[in-house]
DNA sequence: ACCTGAACACCGTTCAAGT
DNA sequence: ACCTGAACACCGTTCAAGT
């Protein structure tokens, strides 16, 4: 991969996880690279190009990140919260939003290759949290109880963040944590 | 109101829920409603007038609904399924989701009109959560379990609608319910 | 191999002009 | 009072032309 490729998913990631894939600008992406907007397109063709691309490795560097939490401890509580912290990490960079969480709220717009890597982060994501789960569960309860993990989390990243306040995302995970939905 | 506005908010209302804010266009707009896109300025002078009108509408049906539910039942598992029949609703109307809900997705890129409007609708469902369920609790405590249980749902709703499936929602409701995190 | 300027059809917005 | 066409600076995209 050449550098001004990277160059350009650096600058993309986080202008599309402040306010998302319709509001990414080729141009602002370009002026933060220090190239012209029509350059953007030798690297990649389309904007579902570059937004496929950022979903992809966005997806495959959160499962390396948690094939490591799972490689480095067992313990259930401590392993789902590692998963979170992913979440409220997006909250406390400038009160950003995970970049596929973000996405997803653009599902029906999104080009398919761009709409299929965001399926893929979710499916990533709850088959980790259902691998995890299963310590404790038949297969089926796992997944069911790992898609509610999942979407709560979700949830309370978008309402904390559109209050700005990481210290929300905490008090909501403490309160699912509580309710013992989260272990 | 004239029956000119209340047309362009009846066919805006849908595409901001299919779509989002960003992606709303007063050129799609005016051809729903059969005039050109420059006329609909003359009704909503910028987009954020619209999306904020938009908001204030969504809002102020929803608290409706909410009050006439309060008044015709007291049961409060029965309140609070009430109150995700909103966000069920909108999943089963064309997999749209909640006007406010994916409007806070895109809370960075909004219009300060808009942003206040949404971040109403937020803090009206958490009072009225809120007071629902100081029937059983102290205040505090069903604050917070309101803004979690608000929380939950959002993200129900924003997962299910990624995966176009009603029963997804449906399955994950009932998850939260068996953990108590919902009465 | 990588970048660019110019053009295209889009967008929200403005405004003078129509009725 | 309400609508319109034309213009403006934006957008993603294409492409012939540069190096």
């Amino acid at each position: 991969m050449s550098d001004t490729r990277q160059t350009i998913l650096d600058a993309a990631k986080p202008m599309v996880q402040a306010r998302g894939y319709n509001a990414l600008s080729f141009r602002d992406v370009a002026a933060a690279v220090g190239i012209k907007s029509a350059s953007i397109h030798y690297h990649f063709p389309t904007k579902g190009d570059l937004g496929a691309a950022l979903a992809r490795h966005y997806t495959d560097d959160g499962m390396a990140y948690l094939a490591g939490l799972r490689a480095g401890a067992s313990d259930i509580a401590a392993l789902v919260e590692g998963f979170a912290a992913i979440f409220r990490a997006a909250l406390t960079n400038d009160n950003r939003m995970c970049l596929c969480g973000i996405m997803t709220a653009e599902h029906q717009d999104l080009p398919d290759a761009v709409r299929a890597e965001v399926d893929r982060f979710t499916d990533s994501c709850v088959g980790w949290l259902a691998e995890v789960l299963a310590q404790d569960d038949n297969a089926a309860a796992a997944h069911d109880r790992a898609l509610a993990i999942f979407a709560a989390i979700q949830g309370a990243q978008l309402v904390a963040r559109g209050r700005g306040d990481v210290g929300l995302f905490d008090a909501i995970i403490a309160r699912y944590r509580e309710a013992r939905l989260l272990p």
